[in-house]
DNA sequence: ACCTATTCATAAAA
DNA sequence: TTTTTATGAATAGGT
């Protein structure tokens, strides 16, 4: 589509190599931007040249579509995993996703499909953070209702220890010399605070 | 360029806008090819169907290159993270880095473009599930001490409670009346039992 | 998938 | 780079 027909092998000469990038590479991506409009679909370009400038065009939602479709190709491995994960995971992708969309198309510059990969990295990291937070959250939840479980036999103990206490005073008052001896030597061998050393 | 001029708006008609499609995407691949042969630049492209299929085309070593640029680009961002951080992501990217290269250069098969950016995601997932999994391992571990502290107490509580028992029967052969009428009312107000919901 | 009239992209030149 | 212009290439609509 010129003056002459052109053999489709590197051009030697550097000038004209040059100016047939520039042309070329520009009417790639116009047919990408076209192709993405009149069919509907998404279209990454990424050129890097011999002298190694990246340049690049992404049109409509395609990161988030081919995280789309890995998300379908890997539905399998998904199932591998145990319920609680697996919904776990979902509400993070869809996150990932839907912030993924969103900042694609809040944003129009170009080079898009390089930043994408800057920023699917930066999404993985974040929600590598969030995911951590909200498990440590869950957790320290129930790290929490057990230690105040704990706090409330640790309670109990103390309040059936004064109940003996008391019931043991009471006896003094009661027993004989040899009932409470033995009562004593029992007591001592079973006192609930010399037989717990993890509350120590 | 044919029979009439297209304009550049979505195509409307199901079917013309398939063979529009299959045949725009053919030539925007051929286009890459030619731009890539023709100045020794390499060219990307990624089609992702409005069905949700993907096309791909890459030459040369495009996403070495990219990743190249990427991580000369992200060195400065990196310094923003905290020593901890900043140590665990030199490993993880300098890893993941290595791997896609290499993964590159074995591999000549086309399709590069989509295969990294899902092997990427797979890498990411792959570090939010181990990541996870030593978390919830220690933390599992943290449940489970408590679990086990608990379970001491609630025998100690028994031990207590079934002392108090022994006790209380004792008194019924020693004390008066008066004496155990006030030592059951006492203690069916405050009945271990009875005064522990969260262990039901 | 193939045809072909027509538009489009671009090689060469500036 | 970009523009101009002549020409080869891509493709829309039809089969």
């Amino acid at each position: 589509m010129g003056r002459r027909k052109v053999e489709i092998k590197r051009i030697e000469n550097k000038s004209s190599r040059q100016v047939t990038f520039c042309k070329r590479r520009n009417g790639l991506i116009e047919k990408a931007r076209q192709l993405s409009v009149l069919c509907g679909s998404s279209v990454a370009v990424l050129i890097v040249s011999s002298t190694g400038k990246v340049y690049s065009s992404s049109s409509g939602d395609i990161m988030a579509k081919i995280l789309k479709h890995y998300e379908v190709q890997h539905a399998d491995k998904l199932k591998t995993l145990d319920l609680t994960e697996k919904t776990q995971n979902y509400v993070s992708l869809n996150e990932l996703l839907e912030t993924v969309q969103r900042k694609i198309e809040a944003a129009n510059v170009d080079n898009i499909s390089v930043q994408s990969l800057i920023f699917l990295e930066e999404q993985f990291k974040t929600a590598l953070s969030l995911t951590r937070a909200r498990k440590t959250e869950l957790m320290m939840q129930l790290v929490k209702s057990l230690q105040e479980k704990e706090k409330l036999l640790r309670d109990e103990n103390t309040v059936l220890a004064s109940q003996l206490a008391e019931m043991g005073k009471e006896k003094e008052f009661l027993e004989t010399e040899d009932e409470r001896a033995m009562l004593l030597e029992y007591s001592s061998g079973n006192n609930p605070r010399e037989t717990l050393p993890l509350l120590k």
